[in-house]
DNA sequence: TTTAAAAGTGAGTAATCACTCACTAATAGG
DNA sequence: CCTATTAGTGAGTGATTACTCACTTTTAAA
């Protein structure tokens, strides 16, 4: 089911986990994903996991922490890799290219979610009902990651590379075309039989010339 | 709360509703938009519409019949412009220009999603979890709307209008882009004060320069 | 080996769940 | 007006809910 789920052990970073709280998450995980977070009840979840239902509650205090347990550590390893390094290393010309940069993070951001494709399902589903969770959205994307891409937006505007309009758009038309990209290919249509390279070239080629700026000569 | 949502009357075509009918079914959309169809009681909708809780099982054999009921025509109305009207249009050359198409779809999809933010609200979340959604969603989107899509891409792009690639990209990177657009407008950042006549104009001018056919000469 | 903390248990709790049913009230065609 | 159909009611149903707690088992440091 999960197979190509991150290993929980990466994900729940510090803490050491028994045997029977691994159990506990991955059968959560499993029924989140499945049936929503509010349809799955916790002897449910017990009884996947092949633990008393008092286990679950002796390590947290309420369903809902279990979620925020879950999801948390995704959303923050999700960001991660927006927070310093991409950003040195574009300054620091390891990006010449505003096409560089994106295959990059299209190619980076697709492994992750491909690996944690159930928890980002939950994240997903989740977030528009629990204040926490938009709080943890806000904190973690609105404030780091995009405050970090309009930097590097402009950056590549002032050398002209890209189009001359507010960086907030071309924030929003970027990840819409990638997300939309990565939502149809692992979401809706994960059965049909994709050319993935051939897609993701088409989808950083759609960006590239729709954000064009004056000196879009590179080929 | 819901005040520019559709008039229901206008939704619920055909059979004529009493007003505790009505009232149930507003009361139903209002909770099902804030909490998710799940987390919803019958005897929550019921205290709120004024009503008994026996009077929505008189009228829907199950919760779930009434949030079909609610959901369902939405999904037709929302595809129903594309099913014959606009092809026609576009072939008989009311639409000259891929671009006239664009605008003409956005606008009228944006004034759709603007009146039935809820219902959509309501239909995106549940669709996972529910099969007769899904059969009901590939039936509409997948078929109707996806086929004559495809069929207006080649038309453009035989005329040198459009890039020739792929006419499924050509619709997953125009859909992903305007649904991004509606999505962070109405749904995500629905409270910040956007240009949206300045907005628009970017988004579809992004479409326009990413697909780019050989023949885009039209300033 | 002793011992205290941590992990695990499962029967028990009150509350709430979707749904039923015997009944009354309102409506509308003849 | 009569009557049959439909709309509406609300107390009652058993099942399930998230969560508790007194208890036992396991773990690991001293």
């Amino acid at each position: 089911m999960t197979d190509h789920d991150l290993e929980i052990d990466e994900l729940m970073d510090g803490d050491e986990l028994t045997d029977k709280q691994k159990k506990i998450i991955v059968s959560a995980i499993e029924s989140f994903a499945e049936k929503g977070f509010s349809a799955t009840s916790t002897s449910e979840i017990a009884k996947k996991a092949g633990v008393a239902e008092g286990t679950i509650f002796r390590h947290y205090k309420t369903k809902k922490d279990l979620l925020l347990a879950i999801v948390a550590p995704v959303m923050a390893k999700f960001v991660a890799p927006f927070i310093i390094k991409d950003l040195q290393k574009v300054l620091h010309q390891d990006y010449e290219h505003f096409e560089d940069f994106l295959t990059a993070m299209l190619l980076n951001r697709r492994d992750f979610l491909v690996k944690n494709l159930s928890t980002v399902k939950i994240l997903v589903q989740e977030i528009p009902f629990h204040p926490e969770l938009k709080e943890l959205f806000k904190e973690h994307i609105a404030l780091k990651v995009y405050a970090q891409f309009i930097k590097l937006v402009e950056h590549y505007q002032a050398k002209g590379q890209i189009m001359d309009i507010p960086a907030y758009s071309v924030f929003r038309m970027t990840f819409s075309t990638i997300f939309g990209y990565l939502i149809a290919r692992y979401m809706i249509l994960p059965e049909a039989d994709w050319d993935d390279e051939a897609e993701t070239e088409r989808t950083i080629q759609f960006i590239m010339h729709g954000l064009a700026g004056p000196n879009h000569s590179k080929k």
